[in-house]
DNA sequence: CCGCGGGCCTGAGAGC
DNA sequence: TGCTCTCAGGCCCGCG
């Protein structure tokens, strides 16, 4: 379920505990989670020293002092919580509430910071790996993976010619993780109702038609690419300002809630009225590739 | 190559 | 209460 917002809120969350730190110890407690883990995954990370934790798309990179580097994923229900070990006695309805669904508590990170980490995931979607750092460019994991959306390199111009010769929606153009890496069915969704452009709109009309012939970088980019990018841009720092958002698994590394969920403006808002000024239209939903679409017909064009 | 639909899992909530 | 059905923030894979 995590999308950028709420890796990069479990990254900050993360990394005063992990960069810096060793991993003094690794408990994994079951075969695999969505893949197998590796046969020597364990050994790999076992007392390793964490030199930084980075962030892809939606993916977490702990760099490791040994050369390696720890990929981690959240798939649908993936969450990361941190204690300390030391004021373990302390609340004594955390050992309750964790009780509840230790079930799902499938690998535990000991830190010589004296935290522990827990990574949890009921449906098992999410995922980790080790790879040598200096083959991470032929990971297939991250190699198809497009722009980062808040990266220099992501801008109208850019957008515009991926989605050139896209014979998509532009909702799925954006879900293409290869066409700008880290957004999700939710601030997709938020993002183009706050730049006005339908979901079902085609893909290639970000950009001109000249554009389009020519296929060309910093081709033609529209005033609609310009608009989405900007509106990419806004959700994306304003749902990380709020923790990103809570709807029923992701929580704060702490076990805070985010709460970027209050601010959605059609995301599970079917029914409701469209928050555009003097618009008056209602918010509907429909079923795109699969995933549930919500929007404003009337000033979504 | 591209786009789509199925499948992977568990749990929450609605309706009966 | 409990059963069945639908749906969920993701992404890999096989098919046409």
């Amino acid at each position: 379920m995590p999308e950028l917002p709420e890796v990069e809120t479990v990254r900050r969350g993360l990394q005063p505990v992990m960069e810096g730190f060793r991993i003094v110890k690794l408990e994994v407690r079951r075969k695999d989670l969505r893949f197998p883990f590796q046969r020597d995954f364990v050994e790999r990370l076992a007392g390793q020293f964490v030199t930084g934790l980075g962030r892809r798309a939606k993916y977490l990179l702990a760099d490791l002092a040994s050369g390696d580097v720890l990929l981690m994923h959240l798939g649908m229900s993936g969450s990361f919580r941190v204690t300390k070990e030391d004021d373990e006695r302390a609340p004594g309805q955390f050992h309750h509430a964790r009780a509840k669904d230790g079930a799902h508590d499938h690998v535990v990170f000991h830190m010589s910071s004296g935290a522990e980490i827990v990574f949890n995931d009921p449906r098992r979607f999410g995922y980790m790996k080790v790879i040598a750092r200096n083959a991470l460019d032929e990971e297939p994991l991250l190699s198809g993976l497009g722009p980062e959306p808040l990266g220099n390199e992501f801008d109208a111009a850019m957008l515009a010619q991926s989605c050139a010769n896209k014979k998509t929606s532009l909702k799925a153009a954006l879900l293409d993780q290869r066409v700008v890496a880290g957004l999700g069915n939710i601030y997709v969704c938020e993002a183009l109702f706050r730049a006005h452009l339908s979901p079902r709109r085609l893909a290639a009309t970000l950009a001109t038609k000249a554009g389009q012939r020519k296929g060309v970088a910093g081709g033609e980019p529209t005033d609609h690419a310009k608009r989405l990018v900007t509106a990419i841009h806004a959700v994306l720092n304003q749902a990380i300002k709020a923790g990103g958002s809570s709807l029923r698994d992701h929580r704060q590394t702490s076990g805070e809630l985010g709460y970027f969920q209050h601010s959605f403006q059609v995301y599970d808002r079917e029914g409701e009225k469209c928050q555009t000024a003097g618009c008056g239209g209602i918010v509907k939903r429909f079923t795109q590739n699969g995933r549930s679409t919500f929007w404003c017909p009337k000033c979504q064009k």
